[in-house]
DNA sequence: CTGAAAGCGCTTACAG
DNA sequence: CTGAAAGCGCTTACAG
C-alpha cells in the first residue's frame, strides 16, 4: 500500500507536508498544496485510518446496534438516518446484529468487536417500540437508545414514537371529517404501543365531547408481530357493523389490520371510502400504498428516531431524557366518506399522497 | 485506555506475552496465562483494532454497499445473512449507504470510507433484482455483487434470485393441485424479474402440454416499485374471469398483486382458495402472513443471497460468474381449491406455514 | 510556510 | 516458554 511517504518522495516534500495537505492545513503554500495533490492523484494515495486512529485517539467509528432492524418492514430506516447524520459529521457507522436468539456469547461478541474498534459511541435500535435490557457497555460509551425502553440499571437518552400523540391526531383528523361513530380495532395487547394508541384514541373522543362506546372498541390480539395469531377481524367486524347507530368510520391499530378490514368489508359488498372511513398507523408501504383506494395512515417516525438518536449522540448529551417523536399523517383515501359534513377545516401539516387515479 | 502495557505490568509479564494470551498462542505456560487473564479481567483491557489493523495490516473489514437495502421490504435481510457469516470468519462489516439519489460525491465518499479503512473485499447489494453500474473501486478490491448485476466494465462474482425458476417451479405445483387453467398477473415490464417470471410460468404450461393461452395472461404496469402506478388488477380480473372455461387458478408477479386480487375477488363474490387458487412471488411478510387465507408464494432467498455473496467473497474467488439462488415454496392455505383432482404428490421440499387458525 | 523527532499500541521476526 | 527490538503510517508538539 502507498503511504504517505511515497507521496513525499514524489511530490519532494517532507511527509509532514503531506500530512498537512490531506488534513486541509492552511499553513502549506499553493504550490506545494498542488504538487502534493497531484502525487496523492498519480500514487492513487488514499490516508490510513488506522494509523490515523491510533495517533489521534479518535476511530471515527459509531457503533450501531441493530435488534433486528433489518428483520421489520420499515425500521431499518433508524438505519439510515442515523447514517445520514453520521455522513454529516464526518462519522462511520459500524453496523452490529443482536439477535434475542443468538444467545448471551454471541451478543457479548458484538459488542466486543464495537469496542475493540473504539467506537466513540452507541446506538441500540429496536425493530419495535418494546422494552430492552441494554448491555452493561452502553454504560461505558456514550450511547442512546432508538426505538425501545430500557428496563435494566442502564438508561441512556431515548428515542420513542409518540403513539398517543398519534392516535390522538389520527381521531381528530377523522373527528374534522365529520365522524361521530368511530370504532377502533386494537392491537396485541401486549405490544407497548396497544394502550398508548387507544389511549390516545379515547382522548380525542373525550375532548371532542363524545362519550366513548366501549361496543366499538375491539381490543383484541390483532397481529402479534412476533406470533402467527390469525386476524379476529373477521369476527370483530359483524359486531362493530350491528352497533345502531351503526360506526362511520373504523380506527385500526395497524396497517396489515386495515388490509384485513378492507377483504371483510369488500366480503360485506361495503366499500372503503366509499361505505366506511378507515384509517391506521404505521404505514407499512406495500400495504397502504397498493390498497384500493389509498390507506390514509400515520407514519412511524423510524427515519426520524435514527436521525435524532444520532444527533443526540453527537451532541454529547447524556441525560437519560425521553423523546417521543411525531408520526406523520399519510392523507391517502380511505379516509374520504360522502355524505358527511366536516367540522373544521382540514389541518395544513398532512403530508397528501393522493387522491391519484 | 488501558494498553497491553498496562495489563503486563499487572501480571508481572513483558507485554509480549500479553499479546500471545490475547492471540491465543499456546506457547504460554497455564499458569502464566492465567495471571495474564485475570489482569485483563480487572483493568477492562480489550485490545485496541486499530493497532493490530496497522502491524498486521489486515483490518477484518467488509465493506457493505447498501444500494438502498434498508429501505425495501425485506432486502435488509442481505445485510444480515452477510453478517452472519462475516461473523462467524472475525470479519466485521461496515455498512455505507450509496443512494441512486444522492449523487456522485456522496457515493464516492462513501467508498472512500470504506478505502481508507483499508476494506478487505466489497459487497455491493442491491434493493431489488436489477442492473447497477458498479463503481471503479471494485475492481480495486475483491468485490462481489447481490440482487443485481452489473452494465459497466466492472464485472465481479453475482448472485442472484433465480427468477425463471421460481416461476417454473410455482406453476409446476399449481399444475400438480389439478390446475390446467392459470391466469398470469405480470409485473412492470421494467423489472428484471418481469420476463423471467413469466418466461418460467410459460415454460411450466409447455413442458405438460398445455398450450399457453394468451388471454390469460395479463403483464400488465403492476406495482413498479419506484413509481406509484395504482392497480389495473380491477380491470385486469374481470377480463380473466370472462374467459371460457374460467381460470381456476391465478399467478401473480408479486405478493401486492395478490393482495389487490383478494380484495378484486372478495368484492365480486369470490373466495380466494375456496373459488380460485392464488399463488405469488417474494414472501412479503405483512401481506402474505395476514391475508385469509395465508398467500403462498415464493420467497425471495434474500438471506442467502448475503450470505453466499460472503462466503464467495471470503473464499477469494474473483470469477465473475452469475449463481441463480432458489426461492424457497412458502404453502399456505391460498393454493388450495376443493374440487380438483392433483396429478402427483406434492412436492416435500416446500416449506409450510399452515394451515392455522 | 516547512521539517525532524517522538510515539500511538500493537505484531513480526528474531534471539535465547 | 519468554523477551527486547523494530516498525506499521500516521498525528502531535515543538522548532525553525
Amino acid at each position: 500500500m502507498v503511504s504517505i511517504k511515497d507521496v513525499a518522495r514524489l511530490a519532494g516534500t517532507s511527509f509532514k507536508t503531506v500530512s498537512r495537505v490531506i488534513n486541509d492545513d492552511p499553513a502549506v503554500r499553493e504550490e506545494t498544496r498542488a504538487r502534493v495533490l497531484e502525487a496523492i492523484e498519480e500514487l492513487g494515495y488514499r490516508p490510513n485510518s488506522a494509523a490515523r486512529t491510533m495517533r489521534s485517539q479518535r476511530s471515527g467509528v459509531i457503533g450501531f446496534i441493530s435488534d433486528r432492524v433489518t428483520t421489520q418492514p420499515h425500521s431499518g430506516d433508524i438505519l439510515r438516518g442515523a447514517q445520514q447524520v453520521a455522513d454529516a459529521h464526518d462519522k462511520v457507522l459500524m453496523v452490529v446484529n443482536i439477535d434475542r436468539d443468538a444467545g448471551f456469547r454471541h451478543r457479548q461478541r458484538a459488542l466486543d468487536i464495537l469496542l475493540e474498534r473504539r467506537a466513540e459511541g452507541l446506538i441500540y435500535a429496536c425493530d419495535y417500540h418494546r422494552e430492552v435490557e441494554l448491555p452493561k457497555e452502553m454504560g461505558m460509551v456514550p450511547s442512546v437508545l432508538a426505538n425501545g425502553f430500557a428496563s435494566g440499571a442502564i438508561r441512556v437518552p431515548t428515542f420513542l414514537p409518540d403513539e398517543q400523540q398519534a392516535a390522538l391526531e389520527v381521531t381528530r383528523f377523522l373527528l374534522a371529517q365529520g365522524h361521530r361513530r368511530i370504532a377502533y380495532l386494537g392491537l396485541n395487547p401486549r405490544l407497548a404501543a396497544a394502550s398508548l394508541r387507544q389511549a390516545g384514541y379515547r382522548q380525542a373522543l373525550e375532548e371532542a365531547g363524545i362519550k366513548v362506546d366501549e361496543a366499538l372498541i375491539h381490543p383484541a390480539l390483532v397481529g402479534a408481530p412476533d406470533g402467527d395469531e390469525r386476524s379476529t377481524v373477521e369476527e370483530a367486524i359483524d359486531r362493530l357493523l350491528a352497533n345502531s347507530p351503526r360506526p362511520t368510520a373504523i380506527l385500526c391499530g395497524q396497517d396489515s389490520t386495515a388490509m384485513q378490514l378492507y377483504l371483510a368489508l369488500a366480503g360485506r359488498g361495503l366499500g372503503v371510502g366509499r361505505d366506511l372511513a378507515v384509517a391506521s398507523f404505521d404505514d407499512q408501504r406495500p400495504i397502504s400504498t397498493f390498497l384500493t383506494p389509498g390507506l390514509t395512515t400515520m407514519r412511524l417516525p423510524h427515519l426520524e428516531m435514527g436521525r435524532q438518536a444520532m444527533h443526540c449522540l453527537l451532541a454529547g448529551s447524556r441525560e437519560a431524557t425521553t423523546v417521543r417523536l411525531p408520526f406523520v399523517r399519510i392523507e391517502r383515501e380511505s379516509h374520504l366518506v360522502a355524505g358527511l359534513s366536516p367540522r373544521s377545516p382540514l389541518s395544513e401539516s398532512a403530508v397528501s399522497d393522493g387522491p391519484r387515479q
